[in-house]
DNA sequence: GCTATTTTACTCATCATGAGTATATATGGC
DNA sequence: GCCATATATACTCATGATGAGTAAAATAGC
């Protein structure tokens, strides 16, 4: 008789390089065991996150074994970390459903900043926006929001079965993805991924179903007619972690200046910008960003240039005292002791 | 032998009347076993907080756990329940200590609609501010931070080892208890909180430290002295779950209209008001804070009249269209299915 | 009717923000 | 050397949000 919980640690970490987000996925997956012949395997993706049991006597702290772990696991040196969130819905890990304990997952945020490390074995550093498609809107609103995801939220609305629960389908759609241009949020990211999932949009939501259904002794066929298999899919719920480290990180965005602890110690304004767009997602008017890394006293020149810009050179600046405060202010999480 | 591991649910909940924030407490407390002699039993704290194992069997979310626990331990229906933080730092629960296993705990922020129900049997709604005394700026800045907090903090940075250290101490009291008053930030209740913990002016401190000293088979003598005891201490770290809870329900305040998660379905617009501020611990503007309600659509006539005021009758107010987008949109947490 | 008290309605200055124009300084082709 | 091109940097302008204040309206108590 296994134990009644298990009890892991799962860190998102995030990288900024080559003008992109990427996040640090591992070779995972695991398969239903003993189908029957009638049953059918449902589809099982590679893509996980770093992942391991809590050991109490090991660490003194959460934050301690996550970083532990993803040095020793797979070679990751871990700079900003912060916990993200506890997932321990019944059926998050499909193992629950074949006899397995309820996994809870503490799941961590963290950065790593660019050009310091190599990529270590075993890591694949993807593009965030593999994965969640939908959340990039630098070169404009993706079509796929037009012609796929729209009509598809649309049918999803007029699916329900009673009128008080389509009208707050329709809420919960037209607060994720606004109609007007204007009141796009780039902060619910995981709003606009539950929505997605519960929609049936995400291969990972016909995936557990038919797990669901198999370990019920169905046979895992697939349901009707999935109307789109938006963005790379990923093992377990590992796509629910990615988000949830998104929107936290956008959100950070807003009042805290955590690019620097992504870009490395020396600096373009320009670079900047192109990381904090690849962040939101959106595009920043150059002028102003300038004028409110400045005027805030965020960053500070060097007197060094850099001639690599292909126009007129441009400085080079550090942290300024600003940005070095909010550093070292925070207790949970944040950066290591040093 | 016990399991490696304990996973708790506990839940922060809060609620106004009477003018003030409430958190509603427990009676809990716990003594360290067969003292020698020559040992001093360190104080312990009745006041703690709703807590209970989670039975992973029973409950298929720990959200759906927390609101079972609540009601029906304490007879407490919650409202908004949201995850705030997981705990497991080594010796949070003094029991790990005596050969007790690691405890892990998932803290809960609760809302609870005032006059929406009686004070159940055993639940005691305290002041927060009896506990956070220092968080409280709405008469002013308190007195004690200038006698009391001020000198003990400037001692607590002069006794760093190193100067590094004493720079870095210096920073965070400067960022957690500001100088000049304007820059006083009503979020950074944790980091003022943690502060003062470990600058030694909460009984807690002095009381973990005795019961680690006991632990390892010391006497449990009381260490040098302590400049202050400030504010109600309560059970084991209950006061840093509240210190959490009240930090995200400040920071939430700013770009969620949550207070309308707590008032009456009906209210004048100074009723909001007065909640805002206790729950913020600072002064409002009233014409600007009703424009803001107003113009931001977040509250809409009703027609009727509250003519307790003792002056100009008040015209009540329900939330607008607006404000109940927010309340259905988000589905992490949040509000009961209904 | 007068005063005290509270609600409600406006006004005004200031500052942050979004958007645009203009200038400076490099590279590369000819 | 001179040009087009590309980028960085500097400055202006309109708009809206915000902080702070004045004033009028509507009640109760005397």
């Amino acid at each position: 008789m296994p134990d009644a919980t298990r009890f892991d640690l799962t860190a998102v970490v995030l990288s900024t390089f080559g003008g992109e987000v990427r996040v640090a996925t591992t070779a995972a997956g695991w398969e239903p065991p003993e189908l029957a012949p009638t049953q059918h395997r449902p589809p099982s993706h590679r893509d996980g996150l770093p992942t391991r049991a809590f050991d109490p006597d090991a660490h003194r702290t959460l934050q301690e074994a996550v970083r532990a772990m993803a040095d020793s696991d797979h070679g990751l040196r871990l700079g900003y970390v912060e916990q993200l969130y506890t997932f321990a819905d019944r059926g998050r890990d499909p193992r629950e459903l074949f006899g397995g304990p309820r996994a809870v997952a503490v799941g961590y945020l963290a950065l790593v900043r660019e050009a310091g490390q190599g990529t270590p074995d075993g890591i694949v550093w993807r593009d965030v926006y593999e994965h969640l498609p939908w959340e990039d809107r630098r070169t404009g609103v993706p079509v796929i929001l037009g012609n796929v995801v729209a009509p598809a939220l649309d049918r999803w609305v007029a699916g329900a079965d009673s009128e008080g629960l389509a009208v707050r389908r329709r809420e919960r759609v037209e607060l994720a993805f606004p109609g007007a241009e204007g009141s796009w949020d780039p902060v619910r990211v995981l709003e606009r991924y539950e929505l997605l999932y519960e929609a049936g949009l995400l291969v990972e939501a016909g995936r557990d179903r038919a797990l669901a259904e198999i370990a019920g002794g169905g046979s895992g066929a697939p349901f009707g007619p999935m109307p789109a298999a938006l963005g790379r899919p990923m093992a377990g719920d590992a796509r629910r972690f990615l988000a949830t480290a998104l929107e936290r990180l956008r959100g950070k965005l807003r009042y805290r200046p955590v690019v620097f602890e992504l870009v490395p110690p020396a600096f373009t304004l320009n670079h900047v910008q192109k990381v904090v767009e690849a962040l939101t997602g959106t595009r920043l008017h150059k002028q102003n960003f300038r004028r409110l890394l400045l005027s805030g006293g965020l960053v500070e020149p060097t007197g060094r240039m850099d001639t690599q810009t292909g126009g007129r050179p441009a400085e080079l600046f550090r942290f300024g005292r600003e940005a070095i405060h909010e550093r070292t202010s925070s207790r949970r999480g944040e950066i290591p002791e040093s």
